[in-house]
DNA sequence: GGGCACCTGTTACACAGCGTTACCAAATGA
DNA sequence: TCATTTGGTAACGCTGTGTAACAGGTGCCC
């Protein structure tokens, strides 16, 4: 199962789509593009799509209409729009916000700016319906499962595996943060939100303590690696999240 | 250890890049300077590099082609870009997406701002772990297998072999550079991050505890080749992704 | 409130990784 | 051949990491 969040970037020009694709892969989206409202309802059709980046001057058939073609129809009237509005369509962008779209850009707007907005929409609409976000609550990595809700691990076998606190959030720094080397004071940050004193050790020891507890083999772990000079890693990919920003 | 983040800052106003060198060196960041493309690929093509700041506006091939050069590259295509752009005429058309870069800044600006933006891109680009294929990470020669995501090295029988952090990292630049000769300069950079000292030996004994681990005769390498007077070469073809060359 | 169980950060010590040095061998050049 | 340069690697010491032991803190129960 992927939960990497599918944005359906609508656009007639092919260059602006590739553009886009690029970027927003880069950043870890799943991308599909369409060249017109077509092609974006075939798409709609076939894929759970997360969210629509609406471009809106286009040939045929314009942004507005599609956007409120969507709305109406009830498969994707809960899916976020974002609209892309060329310069000094002010008037535009309003209907356009009154159309439903969840937010707008205007062209030509920064890739950061772009990042920023799609990130927020979706955190914003992760709530009821939306499975993008933070919304799976399971995780799962090798055969473990972890239980963001209830807070909870379960080994391959099936048990439940008592964790403390601290372990807990240990761990989900991890999960959420799979395949990646973290800085000490990246887990601290993450797992206790506080920064190191100086000669903190007080990492290393959770880490030693957690590994106890999910390592095969404490003194030879496999699932969180030393990386001398440099922090931890968790090996294992993780399936179930939406990758969680920075 | 020198984990500090090294930025390659490319323009032809040796003024420019020798303040900007001067400013984030003071702000603890590596920097490369380059004063056009060739200049900015050589430097690619040996160093580890973990963000570019490119002027727009130069002679001969311009920002935005070698932007897209570096996006074309799969070294590269995840290496952030922040785009110096002159203000006026231009600007508007491009600050978009056009540019596949992170971010941009308009000149003239502060050097604070500048500080500010490249902090938030390298916070950003390690945010979610890079897509593009789950699992794709193996890298493959003679018939070793090197998983870099879990940092694991496997020998042709399927042995996991022990390697250390600093064994592992220099394997990682062979194979990340093979069949051409690496001067242990070019080694210390992209294993270690740091430059030579005078009479540094380091390389030669970690490529000799290397050999010990990965040559079936270490007395007689075959991987891992001397070339007198130049460095070391790494012989086999890789395959799995990202043959250098150019 | 006192006793208790548990958690978490600190300290201390053992050990392993890495850079430096030193010495030797191999390659190069005369 | 010898002299010189260059590379291989054993040995050593510094530094980073694993983890046992300990101490203070917190919440629970009687």
């Amino acid at each position: 199962m992927d939960r990497t969040p599918h944005l359906l970037v609508v656009d007639d020009d092919r260059e602006i789509r590739s553009l886009l694709a690029q970027f927003l892969t880069r950043h870890g989206f799943r991308v599909t593009g369409a060249k017109d409202g077509a092609e974006m309802m075939r798409t709609l059709d076939t894929a759970r799509v997360d969210m629509i980046v609406l471009d809106l001057m286009m040939p045929g058939e314009d942004g507005l209409s599609l956007c409120r073609r969507l709305r109406a129809a009830p498969e994707t009237a809960q899916t976020p729009v974002i609209m892309l509005t060329a310069m000094g369509e002010e008037t535009d962008r309003i209907v356009g916000l009154e159309m439903g779209a969840d937010d707008y850009l205007a062209k030509p707007f920064s890739p950061r700016e772009l990042l920023a907005r799609i990130k927020a929409v979706l955190r914003r609409a992760s709530g009821p319906a939306a499975p993008g976000g933070e919304g799976g609550k399971l995780l799962r990595f090798e055969d473990w499962t972890l239980d963001l809700a209830k807070r909870e691990l379960r080994s391959p076998d099936g048990v439940l595996v008592q964790l403390s606190a601290g372990e807990y959030d240990l761990l989900v720094a991890f999960v959420e943060h799979p395949q990646r080397v973290l800085t000490r004071d990246q887990l601290l940050d993450l797992a206790r939100g506080r920064s190191a004193v100086p000669f903190d050790r007080s990492i290393d020891v959770q880490v030693s303590r957690l590994r106890r507890k999910i390592e095969p083999d404490p003194a030879e772990p496999t699932l969180i690696k030393t990386v001398r000079g440099g922090g931890y890693l968790f090996t294992p990919p993780v399936v179930g999240s939406g990758g969680a920003g920075s």
